[in-house]
Order: C-alpha cells, then structure tokens, then sequence
DNA sequence: CACATAATTGTGATCGATAACATGAATCCT
DNA sequence: AGGATTCATGTTATCGATCACAATTATGTG
C-alpha cells in the first residue's frame, strides 16, 4: 500500500490463450491443445507454452470453454430443506470427489411436496446447466424420470432399493448384526422405530430388521414410523411404550434413539437395565452420551465420495466403471445403552 | 411413449435468442433488449417476443451471458473440510437467500493451514469466476485482504469482532444472560470451555463470559480451549477438573457440553447437583438429552440468510444497505442441566 | 409541413475458448 | 527417391449472449 499503484501491477483481468499464445510464439490453438493433452505437442513447443503460461499466471476461462464445449462443469447437490437430518458428511465426501473431478458443486435445497416440489425441481433445473445432479433427499418415481430425461441423476441411498432387489442387503446387513446381537443378549421381543418410508435407508432398515426378527425366531414388538428427528423419535417412544412388551428399542438413526432413550427417562423407565436402545449413524456425540449409544458406525464421508463417483461415473460412460456402492466402512459399535435383557440376568 | 418419436420432439437443446428473433419477426438484439428492460421496447414488440419466448420455451443461456458481461452468477460457500461442524443450518439460509437473489451457491471446503491453505484459496479462486464469497470458516487477515482484492468477501460471525470494536456485544450478550443465569443460582465459580480461538465467535463468547464473571463479582473458575466437538468438550472438562474449584461450566456450544457432562458423569459428578452445565446453539437433540441441556437458542438459518444479504449488498453497492447483522432470535433456554449451587442449597 | 430530437430497432463486432478444416514438416514404405 | 501417411501446427468459424454504433421510425415544435 506504500507502493505507487503504477508500480503495483494490478492483477487485472486474466490472461487468454492468445496472449500465452504470442508470448510463446505459437498460435492460439496450439495452446488449447497444450490444455487439451500436452503429450501431443512436440517438447519443445510445450515447453515454451508452460512457460508462457507460467508467466503470465494463466488459468482458462470455463465460461468460455463451456459455452464453446456446451459441457457443463456444475453439479448439483439437492439437500433437504428446512429438515433436521442434513447429510453434512455425506456431502463433504461428495463435494470433495467432485472437485477432483474438475466440477462445482452446486448446492440447492429441494423443500415441498407434490406438483410443487415437482416444478420447484425443473425450476432448479433450468436454473442453469447441470452435468448431473446427486440427490441426497428421496426423489419420486415420476420426477425422477423426468429429470433423468435431462441429465444423469444419482439418489444417494437408492442402491439399497437396487441391492435389495437382488437378493443381497447392502446398507441394511447391519440392521441384522444388532438383531442377533440384541438376541444374544437375551431379547426376545424388539421394537423398531423407523425412520420416514420414502427414504431407501429407512425402508432397508426396516426390512431387515422383520427378516432378522424373523430368522432368529423372535417376536416383533411393534414399529412407529418417525422422522428423522429427536423429537420424533421421543413421540415413537412414546407411542411403543402403550403396550410395552418389548426389552429392546432398535432406531434408525441416533438422533431417534436419543428421543426414544428421553422417553424411557420420563417414563421412569433405565437404559438399558429395562429397556436396550440401539441407534445407528455414530454421531460424533453419540459416545459421549449419558448412557452411550449403541449404534451402527458409517462412513459417510466415504459413502458420499462413493455416491458422487457413481455420478461422474455416469457422466463419462467411456471410463471407468461405476464403483460398487456397497456400505464400507459400517460396523456395530456396542456401547452403554444395550445391555442383558432384564427377565433373566446377564445372558451373554 | 406410445407417440410417434416424431410427434414427441425432443426437448434437444434450447432455444437461442435467434430462433426467438425469427419467430417474432424482430432481431435478436430487440430479443436482449426485452430481457434487460421489457419496458424500453414497444407495447406490441414486447408482446411479440413474450410470446416467441413462451412457444419456444426459452431460457436464456447463463454461460453465454457471463462470457460477455463479465458478470459472475455464482457464489463460493466455504465449509470446513472434515471437521465435526459443520454450518449446515447457516448453509440452507444463505443458499435459499442466494438462490433468491438469483445467484449460484458452490459449496467448498477449505482445508489446511498455513501457507497451504492460503494456496488452496488461491486455487479455489482461480476455479471459476465467482461473484463473491462467503466463508463459515475463519479465514486469516492476509489470506482475507488477498481475496478481496478479487472479489467481495464475507466472513460469517466477523461482525462479532466489528462490533465489539464498537463497543455492542452482540452475539455474545447471551454470555452474559448466561454468568447471571447462573450467579442467580448461587454459583460464584464458574469455569468456560472456550471453542477454537480463530472463531470470532468463539472469542466473542470468551471475552464476554469475562467480562460478565467480573461485572457480577464473581470470580474465574477456570478457562479451557477446546475444538467444537464433544470429544474436545471431554478432554477440557477432564484437564479443569484437575482443579474443580468450580461448580459451573458454561461451553461454547452444545457438543462441548455434551462432552463435558460425560467427563463428569465419569468422575462420579451429577449434573446440576453437583455442577451446572450450559451449552450453546440449541441443537434440535438437546432437549431430549438426560439430563436436558441449558443453552442458548440460534436461528442460525436466519443468521446464514443475514451473512448472505451482506453479502448481496456488497455485490450491488448501489442497491439496499446491509442489514444490521445482529444476533436476533438468540435467547436462554432453561432446562435440566442448571440448577442452584450445590455448597448452598436452593439460591433461587 | 419541414426539421430537430427522441424513441425504437437493426447490424456487425466481441467475449475466450474449442471445432473443423487446411497446411507444412517429418516419417514410412516399396 | 517419390508418394502415401502420420504428426505437428496454423487459420477461420462458432458457441449464445451483450456492446457499440448505425439506421430507422415516431414525436414535438414553430
């Protein structure tokens, strides 16, 4: 700020190829084809280029590249509104992925329902050129296939959906861990607080959960739909507890598990010395909780790097395969809030 | 799909200026013209284009647009990288706000420190042409003047320093509600777990909580910095243990209170019996935590939707001022985890 | 009614990159 | 060695919008 601002060059506006072009000696296009694949140029001539543009700070105008190109380099990330579930993490996996990849990720709350959300999903598209679109909220039928008339669009979580249909279990197998592992500690009678049924995760999760209640020979105790909400999850509580044949609570997220375990609370009822909770997520708070929470850990970041492979993956058809989206990372974790059913001692 | 492919034309690439041109029987330049200022054409040109428009179903092409004006339509959202907070509540305001205003909000994540982190925004910069930014990370005084002399720059929670310079309290005047909220309940030493100090609002809470302990007579039970997540919460709360002189702590936010009340669930410390806890954000789960928290409630939509009109309004100089960007909504919540002092009985 | 002035519309250039085609130099083959 | 191929590079057109300026039409005035 001492200097003269004549002598502290200005930073201006960017360099365009033709300028690298002159200051190098070569013609414009050879530069583009420097960008393009520098392999095919004579050393010599693509060693003046990167200097050139090493002079003059030279990075390439997208704007322009896509308008000629008619490629997009924007993705669009389509979150929940004003939800309390966010996938955070799943998103920053995501988001990285898509930077490596050489895109933007745009990020857009998809909120309403019905014909309204229907057109605020085509007003979101026209909104601007999109490559694809990743959605981390549950897209229906319908509005699915009219954005996939447009663009590649993945759902974050529909793989269960596919998985399942091919006999196998992906995200769900967890779901049957706690299962036996809630058996093996002599329950017999479990409860399932599910999360919202559009979502593919939440009807994986209570899927399994009937099949694994079934193959182990126990009884169901019941299951409340929720949101994905503490809140929610304390009104599921509360809804089971009206008939309170069960010595185990499996929910499908931890933020339900925490309201399930308040409900006990307030029906004077101790966890788990009479009633197990099971939550699923790990949440970074989820191991210091009075008592800790049971629990199934995810990667999500992983799981988001791996949902937005499938989409750059479905972008360029020609490369690599799409990755298998399988459920990686995830394992119980057995913590505080489950313990030896209550009847008949410690079981384990 | 039972149609001819013919009679279903394809959607295929958009209309142009151009085609819209021909079909009204104008040139494409009145067709521009309609788009910056319909009321500068004639009443009967005007209706002529509206109506090419909507039979071709045209959308102008934004990418064009920016090559020849210049002019950005896209805003930069800097995240934390893989940091247990996440902004997801500010995020989904600013992007709606964004979004509103007609602009694209790209989501990154800013990771790193030191000079690599300053090489890192570079490169984001250099990424693509952005309007302005908005950072929900804390961004150093260098790297900050170095990316403002590109583009507007807001930092989320910077006003808080801003206006403590000017002597207001701001987001911290809570901190203050909190040391009488508890000094009324008979506690006389009350310890802090700070959040990370290059927060503004971190440092804004610890300057306040200061301030208030010594404006009520009360005397400093202890200072602990920690990051923002629980685990830190649990390792703070266990190194000011080391000297509990203490019957109170007051985090920075609701993880850290988390975090703190199992390090003293652990010592054998009930809270409130025997220490009070309060927290900070009012996370939608704390409620129904055992025991409940005592925090202080955010709109941090709204607060993400106030940071983005800022920095609307730098964009456009000439528009409206920016808004007052003062912590509204924010109140005390009173639940389980405070109560009277222990040494002395019911103080309330 | 003629002419100056304002209001409206049209024409061609341009933003910065890549596509398409053309050209010159180097390599290969019989 | 001469012609066919390949390789490396250059020239011009183009993407879809706005800008700058020219041209036309409408309006006002004495």
């Amino acid at each position: 700020m001492t200097q003269s601002p004549a002598e502290a060059r200005p930073p201006a506006r960017a360099a365009t190829i033709y300028e690298v072009a002159r200051l190098a000696g070569v013609s414009h296009q050879t530069v583009s084809r420097y960008m393009a694949d520098r392999t095919k140029l004579r050393a010599s001539t693509s060693e003046k280029v990167e200097q050139a543009m090493a002079e003059l700070n030279y990075s390439p105008n997208l704007t322009a590249r896509s308008l000629r190109t008619k490629a997009a380099y924007r993705l669009l990330a389509l979150v929940p509104g004003s939800s309390p579930y966010f996938p955070s993490r799943m998103l920053n996996g995501a988001a990285a992925t898509a930077r490596e990849a050489g895109y933007h990720l745009d990020v857009v709350a998809l909120e309403g329902a019905g014909p309204e959300r229907t057109e605020r999903l085509r007003r979101i598209l026209d909104g601007g050129p999109f490559a694809g679109a990743l959605s981390f909220v549950p897209i229906s039928g319908t509005d699915l296939l009219q954005a996939q008339e447009r663009i590649p669009v993945v759902v974050a979580g529909e793989y269960d959906d596919k998985m399942r249909g091919q006999g196998r279990i992906s995200d769900g197998s967890a779901a049957q861990a706690i299962v036996e592992h809630l058996a093996g500690l002599g329950h017999r009678r479990i409860a399932h607080i599910a999360g919202p049924q559009e979502w593919p995760a939440a009807r994986n999760r209570l899927a399994v959960y009937r099949k694994a209640v079934h193959d182990a020979g126990l009884e169901d105790g019941g299951v409340a739909e929720a949101e994905w909400s503490a809140a929610s999850g304390y009104a599921a509580a509360k809804a089971l507890l009206a008939h309170p044949s069960f010595t185990a609570i499996f929910a499908a997220n931890d933020h339900l598990a925490i309201g399930a375990i308040r409900a006990l609370h307030d029906q004077g009822l101790q966890v788990p010395a009479d009633i197990s909770v099971v939550g699923w997520d790990d949440h970074p708070e989820s191991a210091f909780l009075v008592p800790s929470l049971t629990t199934v850990h995810m990667d999500l970041e992983a799981q988001g790097s791996r949902t937005m492979e499938q989409l750059l993956a479905a972008l360029n058809p020609g490369s690599t395969p799409p990755p298998e989206p399988g459920p990686a990372g995830m394992r119980l974790v057995l913590r505080e809030s489950s313990g030896p059913a209550p009847n008949q001692g410690q079981a384990d």
